[in-house]
DNA sequence: TGTACATCAGTGAACGCGCGTTCACTGATGTAC
DNA sequence: TGTACATCAGTGAACGCGCGTTCACTGATGTAC
């Protein structure tokens, strides 16, 4: 209560409110999820946090500045979702990458509005380095994984090229699943097992 | 010009204009890859048409509608390209799908914007019977020439799964090398190795 | 503990804007005789 | 070939709407003494 001198800058923005920056982010994410990135007006956000129109400016610089903070905090979920998948699996097994990719997967079905505003791209003006670096991070886990997996000391060339063979992989079957392509597709698919099976041939010498 | 009696229904919409229709759909399809999916507004399309904000609804029901016929001709071209770039490749060979997946990436990169708006979902309202058709019958391509490499007779359940991780695959590279994320995970990513790479790895048993 | 002051998160009203869509119209074209 | 009529593509003005952002403000909270 009236303790001061130290202060947690995590809680620093806990005045009036509780956190009308983590409200509104929350708020982003819900409509986002709900009307598309599109349908996402910051009048609706205010309407959901219960604050008049012009309350985001004291925090945002304006509505892109919003969006993106919502997909930061997107990021860092996955990110650490992905981490936490691998817990209990062998170090080098390819299970570990099929890990990963269902855990990529599963966040794309799970907060699509995020997935796509982040990668979807022409959410014009929608670029910035931390997102970018946030991406680049996530990569990394991906890549350490793969090196395991082929043995390879370090992130040589070839450890990249398969990484990046497995991320399209991934990422496309999310855009492709939630557009639910695959029920017309030809219904009986079993995700865990093309999951793993393209880890075996992509990892494969 | 005072040809009547017989009329070829094609030109059957060129009155006044020359024929609008088609005008406002190439208005379209060019604001949407200027501006992006979101940014195209009838108003603009009327403007780059020279024609009145009123004059679109003689020819489609709404702005949804605009978008649905510009969508679908993109691909119909789309399909016809992939068609296109088998030609003079040997039958059977895994060559041809990597043909396949370069054009299909090719028409991503070339039009992003009908691209995304197909495939990135979350443009509220823009599914249609007529979309969903001609994506189904594009991906057959994919499937007959799958069953022929892997010398199956018809669409097995076998040829269906790898024609669909093969189109995951594509499906993500086309993404992730729009968002220019390929130069910046590690350069030098040979696009034609790895599509013929990821062919054979997809198709050998 | 009590008081005076500074801070600044959130208010509420207002703004200018471009949008999608409608309406009664007009005028060029095709058709019947 | 010429005239009268029907059609309907395109007009131009108007509408109501929700948007993003601004502004001067107010009032709760934290701080200094």
């Amino acid at each position: 209560m009236a303790e001061s001198a130290e202060e947690n800058p995590l809680q620093k923005a806990a005045y009036h409110h509780g956190d009308l920056r983590a409200g509104l982010i929350e708020a982003t994410r819900r409509l986002v999820e709900e009307k598309g990135p599109d349908g996402f007006s910051v009048s609706d956000a205010c309407r959901l946090a219960g604050v008049s129109t012009a309350a985001p400016y004291k925090h945002f610089k304006n509505k892109n500045e919003m969006l993106i903070a919502m997909v930061l905090e997107g990021t860092e979920r996955h990110r650490a979702d992905m981490l936490a998948s691998l817990e209990g699996i062998p170090e080098g097994s390819t299970l570990r990458l099929k890990a990963l990719g269902r855990e990529y997967v599963s966040f794309a079905l799970r907060e699509p509005g995020v997935f796509r505003l982040k990668f979807g791209g022409f959410t014009d003006g929608l670029e910035d380095p931390r997102l970018q670096a946030a991406g680049e991070e996530t990569f990394g886990i991906v890549l350490r994984e793969v090196a395991k997996c082929i043995g390879d000391n370090g992130i040589t060339a070839d450890v990249r090229r398969r990484g990046f063979m497995l991320w399209s992989f991934v990422h496309g079957l999310s855009f492709i699943l939630y557009d639910k392509k695959l029920a017309d597709m030809g219904g009986d698919l079993d995700l865990d097992f093309i999951l793993a099976d393209i880890a075996e041939r992509v990892l494969s010498r």
